[in-house]
DNA sequence: TCAAAAGTGTTACAGATACACCCATGT
DNA sequence: ACATGGGTGTATCTGTAACACTTTTGA
């Protein structure tokens, strides 16, 4: 390696803005830590770190994801990267932003991480938070309601396999309609993108008549994109 | 400032993938630089630059804009952060990248830049470029297909006033669509969205009927965003 | 037997698509 | 007069929205 650079660098980190959803509550959560040191001490936060020399920022983001959750093999997608001179008090600090989905029903985020403070808080519920963490967690909230009217990401946020209702519900939740989704209408829009298996399997243990469960289908997915990709135009 | 960062810092850049269009030729352009130095010397590479201490991406980004082609005040925004440790040959650069879209029918970018050779190139015959830029643009190239369908910002090539023909052959340009868009109806239905304004001024020194101009109405385009933001749920 | 959610079809309306001719202008 | 793109209306089709009752299950 013949060259180098000899610029001042800002120092670089990711924070992770990591979703999670249950059935069960039917509320959006996001996992927050408590700030044990200054800046900000007591205030909090979203998790984060440093990148290492040696790895990329996605690999960052879940190695931090991993420390902080126990969680891998979730959904992680680069959301921003924040960069205002001032966002960190102790000097020139740039963040990618990451935000993640978690499926809080089957997989199982271990409570609390080292010493810090670890909570899941409601997204309609947060306190103020340190850094300019609220900033980036508004991009990350409105990031995941746009995309998810037009990318299957809501699945990353059921276990594999769920009944229709828990889907229309989740959907409710995440988007802050005016008016709930309306059942008939959601089941034939949804059943007919194709991309649902059905299974032979139900409900247990619910007092009313058992709901049939389905499963996503990431292959009929990607090639029905392949194939309408180019078809359409929408325009706004 | 009493606390300060000691870990090792990649170095950090901005890149931008600077897309040009002119009606007249009808399609979708953009600009490179030819390395005057080691690596990738005699390359082509997309504009970019170091990121000062002081001063937040986006700044850094129209800076190099402006540096490269005397153009500011043109649309602009961030596309991704791309940190593969071995992206740069020089050692650890991770480099964040914004694209620009420029009119070129009202805007003048300046020919050249000091020693360095630059070009317009059209999107469909690229040179292979430096570093992981063809990555880059690949990305860029895809960001604005994806988002001239659900955001306005195919006016932002268009020069103030413009032929209702410009926006449709600017479309067909930059979506590769099999068939061209149909003539009546891409009329209709962007003259119903309402956020064009229909100008008393027409084409002039063309060898068939003048055509009437219209232009962007910014301000209605965002009263129409706020009011039918949560009204309506697509579903993909 | 009651409570609670599952499952099911039809009608009305809106938006999308397909399509052909006359008009205005410059050469 | 001719070549070139500008401008216009209608019929059909497809997808969306609104709406109420019967079925199944556990308590």
């Amino acid at each position: 390696m013949s060259y180098t650079y000899k610029y001042p660098r800002p120092a670089l980190t990711v924070d992770c803005v990591v979703f999670g959803y249950s059935s069960s509550n039917a509320n959006l959560q996001v996992l927050l830590i408590q700030r044990g040191i200054e800046p900000y001490k007591g205030a909090w936060a979203l998790p984060g770190g440093f990148v290492n020399m040696d790895e990329d920022l996605e690999t960052a983001a879940k190695r931090e994801l991993q420390e902080e959750t126990g969680v891998c093999n979730v959904f992680l997608e680069q959301l921003f990267t924040f960069s205002a001179p001032q966002r960190d008090p102790r000097g020139r600090v740039v963040s990618v932003a990451y935000y993640a989905l978690i499926p809080l029903d089957s997989v199982q985020p271990k409570a609390a991480d080292d010493a810090d403070n670890v909570a899941w808080y409601n997204v309609n519920k947060l306190p103020p938070l340190a850094f300019d963490h609220s900033l980036i967690m508004d991009t990350a909230l409105r990031r995941l309601r746009a995309k998810v009217r037009y990318q299957p990401i809501g699945f990353e946020l059921l276990p594999p396999k769920f009944p229709l209702s828990a889907l229309r519900i989740l959907y409710q939740s995440i988007l802050n309609l005016d008016k709930p989704l309306e059942k008939r209408n959601f089941r034939k829009k949804i059943l007919k993108l194709g991309i649902l298996n059905p299974l032979d399997e139900y409900q247990q243990g619910v007092a009313h008549r058992a709901a049939r469960l389905y499963s996503f289908d990431k292959q009929k997915y990607e090639q029905l994109q392949k194939r309408e990709a180019v078809l359409s135009f929408d325009l706004f």
